[in-house]
DNA sequence: CACGCCGTGTAGACATTCTAGGTGAAGCAT
DNA sequence: ATGCTTCACCTAGAATGTCTACACGGCGTG
């Protein structure tokens, strides 16, 4: 009855939210919750987005100057407060997508078999 | 003209550590020392294996039962220790390997444009 | 015999996530 | 009216794993 927490979802790896974050601005601005929703819908619902999480990094984010605040009312006419991508935002999320794309790259690297590894 | 820290490099994601050490381990037992190379050297030397994170992973894994250690001799000669994967650690491997492509998988989906993204 | 490299190890700082709580208000049903 | 659920925000504290920066003994070479 209660909600149960998915056996299906993965915890997040520290340090890629931000990214997360950053990419799902990139499209257009939301307030957090929305935020959260679309990273776990656009994920097929692997990610798991807890508030606990979230909040802090969208402070964090915001303190670092790569997203902006702004209080507004959401679709369910409830306060909210949406974020945009800012310009050095911008620049940040070129910055950790060309770093987890050649950290990604370089683990599968290890991951699949190397030349060598099965005897000929 | 001293060992500076090449540009180059990444940071590990937390995490990611394990994976990477057993995955090597299950091409052959090899020491601590051994393993950081390898891990950079397959990796294009994208990856970077800091001692400090070596050895307290190794460790773990090893309290964990995914590793066991052996004492005896590096090919130069030197005290060092042998780690081997244990079935347990096997059985990990392929899990934490399931998981990171799952969540390879999923960052993947989102960095990439979704549709409806870029207005029709 | 000084020096560099090999190989192991630890302490403490740091960053980020998680668990587990909490608030207030909108909208619906009773 | 009153309760209930959902939305949307927030925070404290624990847990985890990595990093920096040390330290040490032994081997082989110049």
């Amino acid at each position: 009855m209660s909600t149960r927490r998915e056996e299906n979802r993965i915890d997040l790896l520290q340090g890629t939210l931000d990214l997360l974050i950053l990419r799902t601005l990139l499209a257009r601005p939301a307030h957090g919750h929305a935020i959260a929703k679309t990273i776990e819908r656009n994920s097929d619902d692997v990610l798991q987005v807890e508030q606990g999480s979230l909040y802090p990094a969208l402070h964090r984010l915001v303190r670092r100057g790569w997203i902006a605040a702004e209080d507004g009312l959401s679709e369910n006419n409830r306060r909210a407060k949406y974020y945009r991508l800012t310009s050095k935002g911008r620049k940040q999320l070129r910055a950790e997508t060309t770093k987890w794309e050649k950290l990604a790259g370089a683990i599968a690297r290890i991951l699949r078999p190397v030349s060598g590894e099965v005897k000929p």
